[in-house]
DNA sequence: TTGACATGCAGCCATTTGTCTGCATAATAA
DNA sequence: TTATTATGCAGACAAATGGCTGCATGTCAA
């Protein structure tokens, strides 16, 4: 359903401040742009940027409640990334450590 | 030993030419400039600026050959992002389901 | 109705980013 | 030695990024 694309979502997660922002909102739901923006040293306005950036990553979904608007955390892009990125480069470890383990040999080589 | 910083690695991930270095890395380890370079689409220096911000992020490491240096994938900081963010986020569903079943239920407040 | 509050939209601006070109250095091969 | 190959370093430059201000819109409460 929500078409998101993996580019978006590591490049919504590389910025510290929305990060930080997915920390927020995974140990309460719900919070609106202005709860969000309490501490984080910021203008309103750019914490709505990079909640916008957020949700077109598919990291976040909103839910108008009258004037405000609620942010949630939505786990399936992070859920997908673990997939189809760690497990590969992580998981299937042995590949890499061979490598690794060719470029140790390599220093006796000569 | 490397010091590598979540911020960098973060960042590094974030240009899909340098997911496609890792991929590349992942499939056959201790690869030059010249070789990764190879059906890039750009000049070789700006290959080698990208395998320079992953090596910084400690997300490659490279040993040197003669006059090649080779390249070969670290998988320890993409274990580390699977450890502290992805088990973190879409391995405990738990309290994201329940601030999503909290969100669907406002619907029906009206 | 009126004022306060929550948010959105448009535009400005400095910094960062990703590409390029040009030249320098070190190692291998003829 | 000399030419070729592999890489590094410095600087330029357009585009993207992340912050800001100012103003507009819509909702709630008195």
């Amino acid at each position: 359903m929500a078409a998101y694309c993996m580019d978006d979502v590591f490049k919504a997660l590389a910025d510290p401040t929305r990060r930080l922002l997915l920390d927020r909102l995974f140990e309460k739901g719900g919070q609106t742009l202005t709860e969000l923006t309490d501490g984080l040293d910021m203008r309103r306005q750019s914490a709505a940027k990079h909640l916008s950036i957020l949700e077109a990553a598919g990291l976040i979904s909103c839910h108008w409640h009258g004037r405000e608007k609620r942010h949630y955390l939505n786990p399936l892009p992070i859920a997908e990334i673990g997939r189809r990125w760690i497990d590969k480069f992580s998981g299937q470890k042995s590949a890499a450590i061979l490598n690794l383990k060719d470029a140790l040999e390599e220093k006796n080589d000569g």
